[in-house]
RNA sequence: UGGGGUGUAGCCAAGUGGUAAGGCAACGGGUUUUGGUCCCGUGAUUCGGGGGUUCAAAUCCUCCCACCCCAG
């Protein structure tokens, strides 16, 4: 049976973020009977903005009764997230910060820190579950579940994962905050990348990375010139704004050719794709325990889709009964069985 | 400077007397702990320019301009 959280974890620590979730998961924990402490940690430099949230937080944990521990894993973060972020798009592909930021600063550097403090586990606000297998399953709630984004961890990880919030939904867990600590300290922020506060990523990796590719043609599938791009870091997969082309119909990303500095584009008709390879495969579930049939989400919030998958060592190669849109290399594939257990993750490849 | 054709928003384009469709692009918003996708919304007091006919013209007449094609 599934359950909302594991036995273990009796002193568990819990990454406040200062959002509605993390401090539900907090509250919900402690009226278990656990004794649960908070963690924060700073993933940008501490400015005021992030001096004051603190304070906030300190201010509703000490209410609580809850020890908070505050860490500064600013430069952690800029090295495991950032760089590697700007690395991705200054190559051409697509980066998924936040899958990254989950294995490495999260449930990497928040989850070293609260074993130092004597913890045995690690809860946070995700939308997601997992049982004592370990195994890592969907959150409940259709329109918030965030398992995809966890797809990275490691069994390890996982078995140290506490998500109290897996079987709630988001309204209720709005409420439920409201009645029990009021307005949470960052309510209302924004749900883009964190560390580009005005979300403009093409501006953000123009100011940090010093050279860049330039302007290169777009060329049509049978290699007819429809105009220029400005930079293949400034396109995506399947992408459609932005082109700039006046055509008889919409036009996506059909492919970036690197080596050519050139853009493929064409109809929606031609971007479908039948397979793909994913590198960097992490494995929740041993490759000879999987599925025939698995279903696969090449992003967030995508429908998941049919496939089946050739597992070998740390690559799998994804191939789907009916072409959709294509996968985008430097996303993450997270793998699942039909009953929403994640059965692996890795990135796709180029 | 003989003949023919075309000229409607950034691009394509419908409309041939009754008071400017549509598509693409662009922009704005919504959805969203990544990018993208998706959804919604926004455009011409005006139809290359002037004059005329008419109650009424982008649509008819006329002159001019621009571009294209065929002839020299």
């Amino acid at each position: 049976m599934l359950s909302m959280s594991r036995s273990s974890g009796h002193r568990p620590f819990v990454a406040v973020s200062g959002g509605v979730d993390s401090l539900l998961a907090l509250c919900l924990l402690r009226e278990e009977g656990r004794s649960p402490e908070a963690l924060h940690g700073f993933f940008l430099p501490p400015g005021e903005r992030e001096i004051t949230l603190r304070d906030e937080l300190a201010s509703v944990c000490s209410r609580l009764g809850i020890p908070l521990h505050t860490y500064d894993f600013s430069r952690e973060f800029h090295s495991r997230v950032i760089t590697p972020f700007l690395e991705q798009y200054a190559r051409g592909v697509t980066p998924n910060p936040c899958a990254l930021c989950n294995r490495r600063i999260k449930f990497g550097l928040l989850l070293d820190a609260a074993r130092e403090l004597g913890g045995d586990a690690l809860a946070t606000g995700h939308y997601a579950r997992v049982t004592p297998e370990p195994a890592l399953y969907r959150g409940l709630d259709p329109a918030k579940e965030q398992s995809y984004f966890l797809a990275l961890l490691t069994r390890e990880q996982i078995a140290q994962a506490i998500f109290p919030l897996g079987t709630w939904r988001k309204e209720e867990a709005k409420k439920a905050l409201h009645d029990r600590v009021g307005p949470p300290p960052a309510s209302g922020e924004s749900q883009e990348v964190c560390f580009i506060p005005d979300n403009d990523y093409r501006r953000f990796v123009r100011e940090h990375v010093e050279v860049l590719p330039g302007p290169g043609p777009i060329l049509d599938s049978s290699g007819r010139r429809l105009g220029e791009h400005s930079g293949l870091y400034r396109y995506t997969l399947g992408q459609r704004r932005g082109l700039g082309i006046p055509y008889s119909e919409p036009l996506y990303v059909l492919k970036k050719d690197l080596e050519n500095n050139t853009l493929i584009v064409g109809t929606r008709d031609e971007l479908g794709a039948r397979e793909c390879t994913v590198r960097e495969m992490n494995y929740l579930l041993r490759p000879q325990d999987w599925p025939e049939t698995v279903f696969v989400q090449g992003n967030y919030r995508q429908e998941p889709r049919e496939a089946v998958a050739y597992l070998s060592g740390d690559r799998a190669e994804v191939r789907f009964p009916r072409p959709a849109q294509p996968p985008t290399p430097g996303q993450v594939m997270a793998l699942y069985n039909e009953d929403g257990r994640v059965l692996g993750g890795g990135i796709i490849s180029e």
